[in-house]
DNA sequence: TAGCAACTTAGAGCATACTCTAAGTCAAAG
DNA sequence: CTTTGACTTAGAGTATGCTCTAAGTTGCTA
């Protein structure tokens, strides 16, 4: 796959993807006889789930914590890092729920 | 009330408490005789319930058409304000909740 | 073979929201 | 009186995460 369809299959910007590259939170792909990027699968998969953690919020420095864990194949330190993603997760959960109520509060109290 | 003793009610910095004055999202305080910030216990109030709005997440941008509303007496404008916000605070919430599951899936397939 | 889109790089610029610094004023305590 | 600490201002600096620009190369299409 080529940036462009990366990007298209992802939702992350070409220029989002690249800049990843530079910052070190994604690897280089390799590159074609042009010297084009050539994303693989399994490069794709990463960037796709890199998405979805930088989507639910994970800071750019976490995750690149968890992509170079992976890459080098400390699997339980991946790990801690998706678990230590998801008590912060569960902890927004609770936050929001809290200022959902403090929320609606504030609406009827303002509405008489 | 002077500024540090509305910082450390509020547990918005003093420095944050001049920066959102400057930024025109609070009205300046009256002043003392000596031309320190004196908040009465009104507006006291307003910048705690700022600090809540923008703990649960509210652009400085939006607080600020809210606290002008607010302020301007534009009752419905303010409430208009708290209803898109608590709607965004409910699609967090489903998001959230979709990001745990996700979150908790990806971890119980590399526990294996 | 000319044109066009897509790619490459380094690096500048932008939006948000602070956070801090410098230089100075002022009031109460020792 | 002088020191201490809180206050004042304008404005510079920081962190995060993009987003865009410039200048150039490459490869398909008419």
């Amino acid at each position: 796959m080529k940036i462009k369809e990366v990007s298209e299959f992802t939702g992350i910007s070409a220029h989002t993807i690249r800049y990843y590259e530079k910052q070190g939170v994604l690897e280089l792909p390799k590159k074609d006889s042009s010297g084009h990027r050539n994303y693989s699968d399994t490069d794709v998969e990463l960037i796709n789930w890199v998405a979805c953690m930088k989507n639910s919020g994970m800071s750019l420095r976490d995750i690149k914590g968890y992509v170079t864990a992976s890459m080098e194949g400390r699997n339980e330190d991946a790990l801690v890092a998706l678990r230590i993603h998801l008590e912060k997760l569960k902890e927004q959960k609770k936050n929001i729920d809290h200022y959902i109520d403090v929320t609606e509060a504030k609406i009827k109290r303002l509405s008489n």
